[in-house]
DNA sequence: CAGAATCCCTTGAGATACTG
DNA sequence: CAGTATCTCAAGGGATTCTG
């Protein structure tokens, strides 16, 4: 039984700069402050698991049709792709164009704003790969600490 | 030079670097591309909704109790705010201390790990708040064009 | 091929009551 | 105060089958 360890605790504040950014981000100093919140409203809804490996595979691809897609992503199923294909596109992140052949061919891509997104997620994404070791043995330890 | 739109869209193609950027992310040439997956492994447990308004919130205020998260974060219940809580610890990102005073207190911060983390979500959050306003235009129009 | 529809099980998450 | 323990209902998401 042990409190948190002072030993860790070189832990930097943040800057004032930061809280300046995050007043401004929520509005602190708005009357409604939850009607508006960016997260909620808007990121929320594409900031899942599935969402974001949709981006990034886009990213990585220019254009993918439905199958490849499924194919790419390992695990997800067709409703679920289905569902997190049109909220991306109803959000204007991904562009959808249909080939009316027999059969027929629908090809995703990333419409400038899905680009965009796509830039924060890389920088977010390289930066994980960077620091997960530092995750997975926290993870660890934690285990130990509360066995 | 970018290669140039056909069509009704002008979207401008992810350059190169992109490519290679995800590429290395994802590890392609890797033989266990799904074990090692930083998206799936690390990100998902940390990039919901909760998690991700917890640690603005916290970037905010340095030192938060559970009861001030509580009533900051509107709409989040008891049980979610600690199983996010647990899990945000478990992982790294928060710092949990425990003051035995009776009543007790349980003060959480950020970790410098967390501090990190904190920084790309606020370059998320900014630009998403910037863009919001295109995102909810394409919402309109979709719902007009499925209408 | 790209989904829509259905079934069905698991998980998420709110509300309430209780405790060290 | 800071949770935990239940209960409950809604939503998420997998598997399968069907269709333009």
């Amino acid at each position: 039984m042990k409190p948190t360890n002072q030993g860790e605790t070189n832990v930097e504040y943040q800057p004032f700069e930061i809280k300046e950014k995050l007043k401004k981000i929520f509005e602190y100093h708005s009357d409604q402050p939850i009607e508006t919140c960016p997260i909620r409203d808007v990121l929320s809804s594409s900031s899942d698991k599935w969402s974001i490996l949709i981006i990034l595979f886009l990213g990585g691809y220019d254009v993918l049709r439905f199958g490849e897609l499924k194919k790419r992503i390992h695990g997800i199923s067709a409703k679920v792709l289905t569902e997190r294909l049109r909220t991306l596109e109803r959000d204007g992140y991904i562009i959808r164009e249909v080939f009316p052949e027999v059969p027929v061919r629908v090809e995703y891509k990333l419409s400038n704003f899905g680009i965009r997104y796509l830039d924060k997620l890389i920088l977010i994404s390289e930066w994980i790969k960077d620091e997960m070791n530092l995750v997975i043995q926290s993870r660890l330890e934690y285990e130990k600490k509360t066995k």
